[in-house]
DNA sequence: TCTTATGATTGAGC
DNA sequence: GCTCAATCATAAGA
């Protein structure tokens, strides 16, 4: 006898009538029941509730007959539907909250962050919002500079351990779901076990994977924000500006005294000329006005040197220009240069040097050094790298009238070389502020050339 | 170690 | 958004 039909037949004679099994074999037909009436299918579900019960107290090899029998029964289908819908609908109730979760605020944030620091998400060419941020606060460039290519360094390293462990997770998790899958799949010839419900077991894999991914984010977060805090924290560690640059900084103010708030153009020229960002400039003449109207006295000295600085570098400049000019031609053309103030003209009988000469050493009317400001910028610039060629040749009378013309300006504060002290405080009015703070301290610069710093005043 | 100098930050006022 | 004023924190010098 056939090994499966003897089964069949222990079974009690399983009603697969109509069905072929395994090797061609057709069944006989239930016996007692033509499957016609309703007790008959009442009687066959029963049977084959009945077997499932049992198959456990069977052994393996008649288990294996027996299941290969359950799964050609022509009940099968409907039965495993009917299961799989009473399953379903127990399950439901359990597990619907779960699966309309919102998503987790957690994870969100953990994902923005991780979005806005450049760990996630495509890579940011210059590392995090956070690292340019403290790029342009802190202090020297070059400092800075390697301060800020070691967080993009350590920012990558994280970045990449992250998204080797995501990728692991990733791979991990896509395995033990298509093996979860198969082998649900491979159940569901045995136990009612609906699509849906892989799908929903896949899901359930999923979560459990997401919340060790959140796990993952929360440290690369936490490392983030260590980096980031010992960065920012650089930061805040000073670090004392350049002598070159300070010294920019101070004769800027010195010679813009009853003015001292450079324009945006100004300090961005500054900021150029000291290596310092344009806040940094705003940083310091904001201390350096406050400190100053605080104590003028103590600044006094300071004054008086980049006065004597500014007047020297002035009148060396404008004497080369001078003595370059009475080389040249005086054919040679106007290239370039624009005489703005043509409100003075220069005694045609007084010696320009000797004027030169005298105005900086006071015995020629007044010098004011702070209302030179401009001047001393402007001349700055005949012997900075900025100054055109074409200009030397210029017109020199307009120069010595422009110069004339600060001389002027200045008839306020005659006294300011007379005495002892080469400068004399001013600018600050009684109440403590900086008088004159719209009055034009700048007299529009002869050589107004690249490199020529304006005040405020001047815009 | 203490003091001073100085760059940065913060909050209020405009 | 800029400036002032107060304050903090650190560098630099005595």
């Amino acid at each position: 006898m056939d090994e499966q039909a003897r089964i069949m037949q222990a079974l009690g004679g399983v009603s697969l009538a109509g069905h072929s099994v395994q090797g061609g074999m057709a069944l006989p037909p239930p016996h007692g029941h033509d499957g016609s009436d309703g007790d008959g299918r009442k009687q066959d579900i029963g049977d084959i509730l009945h077997q499932i019960m049992t198959i456990t107290d069977q052994s393996l090899d008649e288990a294996q007959a027996k299941k290969h029998g359950l799964n050609c029964h022509r009940m099968k289908p409907a039965l495993f539907s009917v299961l799989c819908e009473i399953k379903e609908k127990t399950g439901l109730s359990i597990r619907g909250a779960q699966e309309e979760d919102p998503p987790d605020p957690q994870l969100m944030r953990l994902d923005n962050m991780l979005l806005a620091e450049g760990v996630s998400g495509p890579e940011k060419g210059g590392g995090s919002a956070a690292a340019a941020a403290a790029a342009a606060a802190a202090g020297s460039p070059t400092d800075n500079s390697i301060e800020h290519s070691d967080y993009r360094a350590k920012l990558s390293q994280i970045r990449q351990i992250y998204h080797t462990e995501l990728e692991k997770y990733e791979q991990a998790c896509n395995e033990f779901t298509t093996h979860v899958m198969n082998l649900l799949r491979e159940q569901s010839r045995t136990r009612p076990i609906s699509p849906k419900e892989i799908e929903r077991m896949v899901s359930i894999i999923h979560r459990k994977f997401s919340s060790i991914q959140m796990q993952l984010k929360q440290s690369t977060c936490e490392a983030v924000m260590i980096l980031r805090s010992r960065f920012l924290d650089a930061r805040r560690k000073r670090r004392n500006f350049s002598k070159q640059a300070t010294e920019i900084l101070n004769e800027y103010f010195y010679s813009h005294l009853s003015n001292p708030y450079p324009s945006e153009e100004a300090k961005e020229e500054l900021a150029k000329k000291c290596s310092i960002t344009v806040s940094q400039v705003s940083n310091w003449f904001g201390n350096k006005r406050i400190r100053y109207k605080k104590n003028i006295g103590k600044f006094q000295e300071e004054a008086n040197l980049y006065a004597a600085k500014t007047a020297v570098t002035a009148a060396h400049a404008v004497a080369a220009a001078v003595q370059n000019s009475q080389t040249n031609s005086p054919t040679t053309p106007n290239s370039g240069f624009q005489m703005k103030d043509e409100e003075f003209q220069l005694d045609s009988a007084e010696n320009k040097n000797t004027l030169l000469t005298n105005m900086f050493t006071g015995s020629s009317g007044s010098f004011n050094l702070p209302n030179s400001g401009d001047m001393f910028m402007s001349m700055q610039n005949l012997n900075g790298d900025s100054y055109q060629g074409a200009q030397v040749g210029a017109n020199m009378q307009s120069q010595v009238d422009t110069l004339r013309h600060v001389i002027s300006q200045t008839a306020g504060y005659n006294d300011a070389l007379g005495g002892n002290s080469m400068y004399s405080p001013h600018g600050l009015n009684g109440n403590g502020g900086w008088q004159d703070a719209t009055t034009p301290s700048s007299v529009i610069s002869p050589t107004e050339g690249p490199g020529s710093v304006h005040s405020d005043t001047s815009n």
